[in-house]
DNA sequence: CACTCATTTATGTCGCAGCT
DNA sequence: AGCTGCGACATAAATGAGTG
């Protein structure tokens, strides 16, 4: 709903001075006068909405930066840009490494995380971690699914990370948490990607939203198999981006009623097609698991590459599945 | 080897909370 | 009252893998 608003804001921006504007606008949106105002605001920035840095912009980003220090303000209006953007833009060029991960990188990541996440747990819970380390030296840890990717402090991983700014810092764990939970399963591969596809698609129909924000990703995860909400919401953008024409202008209904009609066909077929070329070899998306094991999780060999690291001892509490049809 | 689709990486925006 | 910080998001771009 918020979004609506946004557009027709957007249609009056060049019209309607902002004062005769907000109250209209206030009247039957349900926020505080002053986020109304605060997103108004920035909609209505000229320097705002610029899309991608041109390698002019950010050398000049990066020279006005090293003559003025972090005076935000002044540098995004020397380059025309919100203050916002220039300050972030700058904390991802500044020193930081690109391109692909380092084995150590991605160790120190992984390590980081794990202290961000026991650092932020509390006292009580920290007790009980405490007292099951001590029981025995392996005994099991284990961690509630959401503390692995809910709540963490990013700005407190970059600090350990160095290399990485926040963002980088995010999307590949998220990455490498996803392989971890799933265990190195390929969930969205060949028949299983169609099926997922398939599901997806079928699951978003039916839960009949109005709009992006009114999803349970966590809830609609179930249909991939057990991997993070983010996972989700970037497969499902990819789905609308590639097979959704014009999709940019349609509604969120609009987009998913198109999937399920159109799409939804397609790729059966092509699932059916698949099936009796190579015989069913489909796994059911597994159940979510509520918690995971410590050791599951947080382990520092490299992964990188390859297929699964053999685990050894599969533990007791989780480990009860493979599916395999 | 080019084409397609998936995965990984990069980069911009949103919106709430909490500080001054 | 006005800002700023930052986690959550969305999406673009680059890279890689699979296949006819």
């Amino acid at each position: 709903m918020y979004r609506d608003d946004l557009d027709r804001f957007k249609e009056f921006k060049a019209q309607a001075p902002l004062i005769t504007f907000l109250p209209t606008l206030g009247r039957n949106i349900a926020r505080p006068w002053k986020l109304i105002y605060y997103r108004a605001k920035k909609m209505f920035d000229v320097n705002n909405y610029k899309g991608r840095y041109s390698e002019r912009d950010t050398k000049k980003l990066k020279m006005y930066q090293s003559l003025l220090g972090n005076d935000w303000k002044t540098i995004g209006e020397m380059v025309a840009r919100s203050s916002l953007s220039v300050a972030l833009k700058f904390s991802q060029i500044s020193q930081r490494n690109r391109g692909a991960w380092s084995k150590s990188e991605t160790q120190k990541l992984i390590k980081a995380v794990e202290e961000v996440i026991l650092k932020k747990m509390s006292p009580q819970e920290l007790e009980d971690v405490d007292s099951k380390l001590r029981e025995g030296p392996e005994s099991c840890l284990s961690i509630v699914r959401e503390k692995l990717y809910k709540g963490i402090s990013w700005v407190e991983v970059e600090a350990k990370v160095k290399s990485r700014n926040w963002m980088q810092c995010k999307s590949k764990w998220t990455e490498i948490l996803t392989k971890r939970m799933t265990n190195g399963r390929c969930i969205y591969h060949g028949v299983n990607g169609l099926r997922a596809k398939v599901n997806l698609i079928e699951r978003l129909y039916k839960i009949n939203v109005e709009d992006t924000n009114e999803i349970d990703w966590e809830d609609l995860a179930s249909a991939i198999g057990d991997v993070p909400p983010s996972y989700v919401q970037t497969k499902f953008s990819r789905l609308k981006a590639t097979y959704v024409p014009f999709w940019q202008k349609k509604t969120f209904p609009e987009i998913i009623d198109y999937l399920y009609e159109t799409t939804l066909p397609l790729l059966k077929e092509k699932l059916e097609k698949m099936m009796e070329k190579k015989g069913t070899e489909i796994q059911t998306p597994a159940a979510p698991k509520q918690v995971f094991l410590f050791r599951d999780i947080f382990y520092y060999e490299d992964d990188s590459e390859g297929e699964d690291v053999e685990k050894e001892t599969a533990a007791h509490t989780c480990s009860s599945t493979t599916l395999r049809g």
